[in-house]
DNA sequence: TTTGCATGTGATCAATGATTACATTTTGCC
DNA sequence: GGCAAAATGTAATCATTGATCACATGCAAA
């Protein structure tokens, strides 16, 4: 689980990892307000005030966790988009129900990481991304003639409208399984509309 | 602005309804995260034991701030949806748009009220609301035969999400007419479809 | 070796959530 | 009206926390 040493062998280690990873750990089992600096120091087993040394303050320390489980998320999903790569819409089920996962698996950590993306420019990134998968999907005839922008719009909401329920609990526990029956239901009625046909059929 | 007043003329007037408002306002200008219970007292007037003799803890007096915050959001949603009352898309749309308003003129009132709602009956109570709605527009007609609860996940994922993604400022800053006309746009989106005629058609 | 910098420590501060013992007002009851 | 009891507010106090400071210690390069 360790990534990399910057200089191995400094007085403690590398605390700022351990931090880091500590910090995740609390995070997971026992949310965001449960972290402490104090309390990661002790399980650190170091002061109270050797954190402030790589972090300059608690929100700091705790964007590191979000950052760094990002980088985690973000991995976990392009692994569940490339066994379907080169077709758009299978692309954009398979990056719906990767979401769902996580949401089930890691809620409080993932409640986390994207309470605390904000303007973060990956968050862009993956937008654009999304966005040329729509536009791939509409060369291909995949999809309908429609704003690619209000499509992405409309799937990321509900994607994260979906994961949000999960992770605060308004749908009551779920299992994976479950959680991703209804991504993909969601996703078939985004799919076929609720309307009946328009009249130009 | 005021309610009730269950007692009238206390010692201090009516402290648990000030304690509440001196709240619901500091989490409108500065989040939740600002609120302490002392400087809710100060605010009020009184010293930093009082709140306890009207909430058990800080969260309670937040989860009432919420759920005070919830009914006033509530009477906004209703209204919202009695100009087109009888016609379930129009009602569905109507509601959409209401929860967007909100979001963008009190995001961070309805974060916390939202957060706070968790398994609180008026979500059931709500969800079996939009389902009949649901099922009504079905028996008119006026939707594609699908399963109605999933429906309800699809739209309801989708505003939350939208509303998500405004609070968050993932969006930059919106308007009220800029969000309407997302949320409005998405639902369109919901309401066509995404796939070209299957083939029955 | 010695000098200097990165890193960790203990002491300390102000703010906070919460509890306790005590004061005061209000209310219900005679 | 007046009085006992409950309701409400206060000051004092405690442990915890985020944060800073002066000081200690180990590493690394000259």
């Amino acid at each position: 689980m360790a990534t990399k040493a910057p200089r191995p062998g400094y007085h403690h280690g590398d605390l700022r990892r351990t931090l880091i990873e500590v910090a995740t750990t609390v995070v997971e089992t026992e949310g965001e307000e449960a972290v402490s600096v104090r309390e990661i120091a002790r399980r650190a087993g170091v002061s109270a005030a050797a954190p402030f040394r790589h972090f300059r303050d608690k929100e700091e320390l705790l964007d590191a966790v979000a950052a760094e489980a990002m980088v985690r998320f973000r991995k976990l999903m392009d692994d569940a988009t490339r066994e379907v790569l080169g077709e758009p819409l299978l692309e954009f089920r398979a990056l719906g129900l990767a979401y769902v996962r996580l949401a089930v698996r890691h809620p409080k950590l993932f409640t986390l990481a994207f309470r605390r993306a904000g303007a973060d420019p990956a968050g862009v990134e993956s937008m654009l991304e999304s966005r040329a998968r729509i536009e791939r999907a509409r060369a291909q005839g995949a999809i309908l003639d429609a704003d690619p922008d209000l499509i992405v719009l409309a799937a990321g909401a509900m994607t994260q409208g979906l994961c949000r329920m999960i992770v605060e609990g308004q749908l009551g526990k779920v299992t994976v399984k479950e959680a991703e029956r209804l991504c993909a239901g969601a996703l078939d009625v985004l799919g076929h509309g609720l309307l009946p046909r328009p009249d130009d059929c």
